[in-house]
DNA sequence: TACGGTACATACAATTTAGTTCGTAGTTAT
DNA sequence: ATAACTACGAACTAAATTGTATGTACCGTA
């Protein structure tokens, strides 16, 4: 957890409250955590579905981006309170729209790295 | 001839996807990264510039993200050895195809951002 | 009886990042 | 004379993130 009167975290609210973009980027920021949010928006939705589709994420990661994720309004927790446990995670509206956008980004990435992976 | 939606390509596909995305993501992050991006592609192209357009910046941060920025070919440095110093930072070829990239981010950010603020 | 599957929680350690402080050198302005 | 401006560098500390190793509860299967 964030200290709440750190110069960091100061910044980081500065940053969050500036603009869409340092918003945007703070929201992104965390590992793995597009990768989750890249396997909802493929229809994979359970706990240990996403685990198995990104290889190398502890339960522990997993467990804190999904409630990062929650938290920040981008998927929404579904517990069908069985026994064995089922959870299924779904995007919200926020997080559909953010698909599109990953996109792109995601292109754009791909087209710089091969430019400049020429060293390897 | 490989089959377009055979479980090999969809995980070809999901893979390539998100290592672009991932490596995308991994650009970005870093504090302040992409106000010195977005401040370049606004024309604010020299240190002193960037630092007094961006509050609460370091001195240390700022060289970091540039130095960063600049390894990882998104921005190119140009030194004129004059005294006082003069150096001018704009952005590469990469970096300006971000900027389109980043401004819808900016916009989805600014339209979650308001519908998730209800708090403040 | 012991193990595997479900979806986590908690304590702790390791690693990485962010921020603070002080310093450089030459020139110009007060 | 002193301070500010230019664009940083280095040493250090504080803080945050990430990873590891464990434990939980319940059930079905071997």
């Amino acid at each position: 957890m964030r200290k709440e009167n750190s110069t960091n975290a100061e910044n980081q609210k500065i940053l969050e409250m500036s603009c869409g973009l340092t918003y945007a980027v703070e929201l992104l920021n965390g590992r793995w955590k597009v990768n989750v949010i890249w396997n909802l928006s493929k229809g994979i939705n359970r706990y240990g579905q996403i685990k198995r589709n990104i290889p190398g994420i502890s339960e522990k990661m997993l467990t804190q981006r999904l409630k990062d994720l929650e938290k920040e309004g981008l998927i929404i927790r579904e517990d069908f309170k069985t026994v064995p446990p089922r959870v299924e995670y779904h995007l919200t509206e926020a997080g559909k729209e953010l698909v599109p956008v990953l996109k792109k980004l995601c292109n754009w990435g791909a087209k710089v790295r091969k430019e400049t992976s020429v060293s390897f």
